[in-house]
RNA sequence: GGCCUGAUGGCGGAGUGGUUACGCAGCGGACUGCAAAUCCGUGCACCCGAGUUCGAUUCUCGGUCAGGCCUCCA
């Protein structure tokens, strides 16, 4: 089984082969804390999940390390502290805290490594001087800036050169800048924001350079894959490598060792055409969305189009979401009496991950594995309960009890209430009583309630969610 | 202006140089007191034009349309 992964930098999909089986490293832009995250900030830590979740299975969970950051230093940041009129820890914490909740609703596992840009001043402000001292930094008016013509490579993640920069620039260029594509690593704080002392004089750092100091600090140099969403690959991933290969492998050139040996972007989702944003204000927080639906078909929406293309998101894609998983937990639930053997994912299942994490096909398989649940023979059916509650765990789906899945999130008092009228109907039923019997499934309907005889009793499920 | 994606059936969404994606919805049937679920069967597709080919939805070129990046952004 080969996991092939496509490769921003190669622009093709490529084998993957880590530096060390031993020890597999993965880097991913995280959050800025200063708001809830919205469905589409939840797009990246969703796919790169699953690619964690891919990557512990192959090579052993103990094997591989996965490091977000945490930019706890942005001007948003800066304006909100100051609205509140509190320190920016107050903004950022509380906003840390609401993402990883919701991600966590979200089925995604934590991050071997959540540095904060906060706790890594001191990396931050030694590679910077590393930059200076090799001369691919400059200090002017303030500011440290990283010069860019210092990198050989610089345009080839994103494929531009620097000419096509200077002509494609849309923004005034600061007159101290060497080079317009020369960017920021230290500026001054203004008067009212946070402050580190450093010996470029007091400030704060730029954009970019807190990943390259987290990358090196807690992964190190090179890494076998850093992800994204695709809008970051310029200037930010580029601007990053740039700034991390000058300081960890002296310029770069054709004999350096990579920065990353794979880059990773997903494709955005959109909102009614347009991209979701906050600035735009067209965003749906995922705070929110997990009010109305279960994280999980959150979850399964996100990984029902495959990570690179974009995703629009509506309604129906999570009603859709909520269907495909009610197949699936249906068929578990039908086989409630058919004891699960072997708890190792399919083989189709995982070819499909396998394949730059095709989660669609792998879907597919789970869908295959449930018709089987269904249709096959004793044997068949114990094989096939394992393999797909195996696959389905490996991706974060399918570990609920099937019948509290279809409670739909239904309070203990709702669940008493049905449960008795469920237990009154069963009655009517044996007895023959079809007019009390359909008394009371219009009772049941009336509650949002289907109910779902069988032979002997009868399941139900919430029609829309509590 | 530069760079980069994408265009598949009613909807979502994989994939392939020549035979089924898959899910949802639809239709027919089985089953069922009724219903739902389930099972069986079934219809519906590859943006336009040219080229390569015995054959293209799949490859090449051109076009159209849509989206993204070039400025904070997943």
């Amino acid at each position: 089984m080969t996991l092939s992964l496509y490769d921003t930098m190669a622009r093709a999909k490529r084998p993957f082969v880590p530096v060390n089986p031993e020890r597999v490293t993965m880097y991913v832009c995280g959050p800025t804390v200063y708001n809830f995250a919205h469905i589409g900030n939840a797009r990246p830590v969703v796919a790169f999940d699953a690619l964690f979740r891919l990557l512990r299975h192959l090579y052993g969970a103990d094997h591989v390390l996965y490091a977000a950051n945490v930019t706890d230093v942005d001007d948003k940041i800066n304006r909100k502290a100051a609205e509140e009129g509190v320190p920016i820890s107050v903004i950022t914490d509380r906003y840390l805290a609401a993402y990883n909740a919701d991600m966590a609703v979200l089925g995604a596992l934590r991050p071997t490594f959540q540095p904060r840009a906060t706790e890594t001043m001191d990396a931050i402000v030694d590679m910077i001087g590393r930059l200076v001292t090799s001369g691919a930094a400059y200090a002017a008016e303030g500011h440290v800036l990283f010069n860019t013509q210092a990198y050989a490579d610089y345009g080839k993640l994103s494929g531009r050169t620097l000419d096509d920069m200077i002509a494609g620039a849309r923004v005034d260029v600061a007159p101290y800048k060497q080079h317009p594509a020369d960017f920021v690593l230290w500026k001054p704080s203004k008067p009212g924001e946070p402050v580190w002392e450093s010996p470029f004089g007091p400030g704060r750092p730029g954009w970019h350079i807190e990943c390259s100091a987290m990358i090196e600090q807690a992964l190190g140099l090179p890494i076998d894959i850093h992800g994204g969403g695709n809008d970051l690959i310029f200037p930010h991933h580029e601007n990053e490598m740039a700034q991390g290969m000058c300081a960890g492998h002296a310029g770069g050139g054709e004999a350096a060792p990579a920065y990353a040996n794979y880059w990773l972007h997903n494709g955005f989702l959109n909102m009614g055409g347009d991209k979701m944003s906050k600035s735009l204000g067209n965003v749906a927080l995922v705070n929110d969305l997990i009010a109305e639906a279960p994280g999980e078909a959150l979850r399964w929406a996100l990984l029902s189009s495959h990570y690179r293309q974009p995703l629009a998101w509506t309604e129906d894609v999570v009603s859709q979401a909520r269907a495909a998983l009610d197949n699936l937990y249906g068929a578990l639930r039908r086989a409630a009496d058919v004891t699960a053997e072997g708890d190792t994912p399919s083989e189709a299942f995982l070819e499909a991950l396998c394949d730059d994490l095709n989660t669609p096909k792998a879907n597919a398989e789970l869908f295959a594995l449930g018709r089987k649940l269904e249709t096959g023979t004793g044997a068949e059916r114990a094989k096939a309960k394992g393999e797909l509650l195996a696959s389905g765990r490996l991706l974060g789906f399918l570990q609920s009890d099937p019948d509290v899945w279809f409670q739909g999130g239904a309070d203990a008092t709702l669940t008493a209430r049905i449960d008795d009228l469920i237990a009154r109907r069963v009655a009517a039923r044996a007895a023959k009583d079809w007019a009390s019997a359909d008394q009371i499934r219009a009772e049941l309907t009336a509650l949002n309630v289907e109910v779902m005889d069988n032979p002997t009793g009868a399941t139900w499920r919430l029609k829309e969610p509590a």
